[in-house]
DNA sequence: ACGAGAACCTGTTTGC
DNA sequence: TGCAAACAGGTTCTCG
């Protein structure tokens, strides 16, 4: 799934189509992913003006006319594709929503494994919603910094990797980006989560920050291109330190690989973790 | 209160 | 080659 880099990218990629269109026809033809849709969803949306778009963690917020917010989560398969309206395809067997503009666009949202929601919320409550009431700071704005961090993680008996996917501790990590910014760190994902403070935590949320930033510089890069090719927004390629590596050496070259055995795999609540067990303490 | 594990779904990859 | 198990980028509920 999309994660913050992913959404982000996706909401940058939305823009041209939806910024100032109004939606003509929703058509839902799946109306319960994750949770089911709000009640006329459909209905309720046709006639609105996209004002911005705006995201929170891995949401995506569509900001429209009358205080409404259409909050979107792409889940782990989701993604969006635009079409002009005119060339749009039959939909396909995971092709849940099309949001169709008088801008002559069809935004397709595809989700096969279903673990996306949507949710109409206020504008002016969006901060009190359930779903935003209990994230932690979004990490690339001025209230996430070490000592923010190590605020959350103090105390916490659990290994940095799983304190990081906590949403409550910083808001927007998956799995892919908590190993690739412990990798930048220098510090091992089984290290317990409560002993990350003072300069370590100033790095590490630093790293963090630096992740997030080349991971959406990387996409708005691959989105460009893709937007020539289908309009496919969601998921890009692009090429990490550590995680999906085992074995493999990790960059940097000092590490001689007979000797540490390159990057390792191991499972920590239920989800893999990658790491270099040599440079990561 | 906290942390680990399961559950939610479907598609793809891996391993015997 | 074929089939079953394992695995996939997330969230949320239950249980100890």
């Amino acid at each position: 799934m999309p994660e913050l880099p992913e959404v982000e990218t996706v909401r940058r990629g939305l823009i041209p189509a939806l910024e100032g269109a109004a939606f003509q026809q929703v058509v839902v033809r799946r109306a319960d992913l994750r949770r089911p849709f709000p009640e006329n969803m459909a209905n309720r949306l046709v006639g609105k003006r996209v004002e911005r778009l705006g995201r929170r963690a891995k949401y995506l917020l569509i900001y429209m006319s009358d205080d409404l917010v259409l909050v979107i989560h792409l889940g782990m398969s989701g993604h969006m594709t635009v079409y002009e309206t005119k060339n749009a395809p039959p939909p396909g067997k995971h092709d849940h929503v099309d949001f169709i503009t008088d801008g002559g666009h069809t935004i397709r949202f595809t989700d096969p494994r279903r673990f996306g929601s949507m949710d109409i919320a206020d504008a002016s409550s969006l901060e009190s919603h359930p779903l935003f009431a209990n994230l932690g700071p979004e990490p690339l704005s001025n209230a996430f910094n070490g000592p923010a961090l190590a605020a959350a993680l103090k105390g916490k008996k659990g290994p940095i990797k799983t304190a990081l996917l906590d949403q409550t501790v910083v808001a927007g990590l998956g799995n892919i980006y908590v190993c690739e910014a412990l990798f930048r760190s220098g510090l091992s994902p089984i290290r317990k989560a409560g002993t990350i403070k003072g300069a370590v935590a100033d790095r590490l949320a630093g790293d963090i920050v630096a992740v997030l930033q080349d991971a959406i510089a990387s996409g708005g890069s691959s989105i460009r291109d893709h937007l020539k090719i289908d309009g496919t927004l969601g998921y890009f390629q692009h090429s990490f330190a550590v995680y999906d590596r085992e074995g493999q050496p990790c960059p940097g070259g000092e590490c001689d690989l007979s000797a540490c055995g390159g990057i390792k795999r191991i499972v920590q609540s239920g989800r893999s973790t990658f790491y270099c067990p040599t440079k990561q303490r």
